[in-house]
DNA sequence: AAATCTGGCAACCGCGAACTC
DNA sequence: GGAGTTCGCGGTTGCCAGATT
């Protein structure tokens, strides 16, 4: 079925609104509400396209808005659910109130994703690094403006200048926002300025190479691992670690304080001192540990699987009930992005002889191993503790 | 002081789903 | 049930501010 356009263009304004259109949008939503958009232009005595008036009004006018600064809880809460949901702004910003999709999609363009490119995956032609480089090299000099971050940063040092000229408030209505104003996005915590620093540190600097270390700590337990004892905790099971299995579910379930984010990467000392060499130390019972080192070696012992999606989560699961020598150990990643996830399989598994018929057979497996619930079909138990393990991997395999 | 360059963000575009008649 | 219309979403574009050369 066709589509037709959403309203004739000819003659219509485009580019940016001005404060008097906006004053004409707004009183005209107050008086009338918002929907129809096809005819609230006309009615409204705007030459706008009615998609132009919803985004303007959605976008900026509405008054539920939040301005000013994306908190580092909300960029905790956006880099979870993009890890979880992937690019469905809308969604993400459901979660977050006052924020628009566009709002978090920009942030995530412009201030996250470049960061994750640090830690990007590399792509067919690259070689595997037989030691993943956390630390950046430092670029060509390059000519130009420097990162916002770094602005603010001066900017904070040198106090704020005033934006000379940027759009008038059209009236002093206090629910009128101005006009395309500058939205300065000053970070709000120390911590946030510190991995800032990081980062614009890592892009000017020649970094020293140095070591990495984590920990995969079962149940939000943080097990020791690395021989400079330094050890954060990655995300573990929201279940809490119960013996014989360790799955993680979706992002959004798990426990915020036992999830590590790409942040409290950047935060850690561990990384400004970083040779690059990520220790993964997995502590699942007790009675073993594995450790791998990432991007070079991954031992897949006693059906315990790894997957690192990207330094911003790491999964891992444990073979409980039956999928062990599974070459796809990590069932699921919390990471669909592929810029993002760094997928154990597409490496390791072809050192270790990973083809695509072992991948659909440990596929058939994860269903079997899912269907098989101790009543034998889906329902029968309604999901007890025991199946909650079984749910939360078969929805995150799903979504895969 | 001018030119160059780049990041950030507002706005646009096209598609598909949902809705209406 | 089908055609037309509206809405919402995600990707992309282009303008602008301002640092660097």
């Amino acid at each position: 079925m066709g589509r037709a356009p959403c309203c004739e263009k000819v003659g219509l304004k485009r580019g940016r609104w001005t404060a008097e259109e906006d004053a004409i949008l707004l009183n005209y939503i107050k008086a009338n509400g918002e929907g129809h958009w096809r005819s609230l232009p006309k009615n409204a005595g705007l030459l706008r396209c009615g998609k132009s008036c919803r985004l303007r009004w959605v976008n900026y006018l509405r008054t539920d808005l939040k301005r000013g600064n994306i908190s580092t809880e909300e960029e905790d809460v956006i880099i979870k659910l993009h890890a979880s949901l992937g690019n469905r702004w809308s969604l993400i910003a459901s979660h977050l109130p006052g924020r628009t999709d566009n709002e978090i999609k920009n942030y995530w363009n412009s201030h996250l994703s470049r960061k994750f490119d640090t830690f990007r995956r590399p792509t067919n032609d690259e070689p595997l690094p037989s030691v993943m480089n956390l630390v950046k090299v430092s670029p060509p000099k390059r000519k130009g403006r420097t990162s916002r971050w770094a602005m603010k940063k001066n900017k904070n040092l040198l106090g704020q200048k005033k934006n000379p000229n940027k759009e008038i408030n059209v009236n002093s209505d206090a629910a009128l926002p101005p006009a395309t104003p500058p939205v300065e996005r000053e970070r709000s915590s120390t911590a946030k300025t510190s991995a800032e620093e990081k980062e614009t540190e890592g892009r000017d600097s020649t970094a020293d190479v140095g070591i990495v270390s984590f920990s995969l700590g079962k149940g939000g337990g943080t097990s020791p691992s690395s021989s400079n004892d330094q050890s954060i905790p990655l995300m573990s099971s929201p279940s809490g670690g119960r013996e014989g299995g360790t799955t993680l579910g979706p992002l959004e379930s798990i426990d915020e304080e036992l999830s590590l984010t790409f942040n409290d990467i950047l935060d850690s000392p561990l990384l400004l001192e970083s040779s690059g060499i990520m220790n993964t130390s997995i502590e699942t019972s007790g009675d073993h540990e594995e450790s791998v080192a990432v991007g070079s070696r991954l031992e897949r012992k006693n059906g315990v699987g790894l997957e690192l999606s990207s330094p911003l989560s790491a999964s891992m699961c444990v073979d409980g009930g039956g999928i062990a020598g599974s070459s796809t150990g990590g069932w699921f990643s919390c990471v669909e992005e592929d810029s993002v996830n760094w997928d154990w399989e597409d490496h390791v598994g072809q050192e270790h002889g990973h083809d695509q018929a072992a991948e659909e057979r440990n596929g058939q497996e994860m269903l079997a191993w899912l269907w098989e619930s101790d009543g034998g079909e889906w329902g029968s138990q309604s999901f007890g503790e025991v199946d909650q393990e079984k749910e939360n991997a078969m929805v995150a395999w799903l979504l895969s």
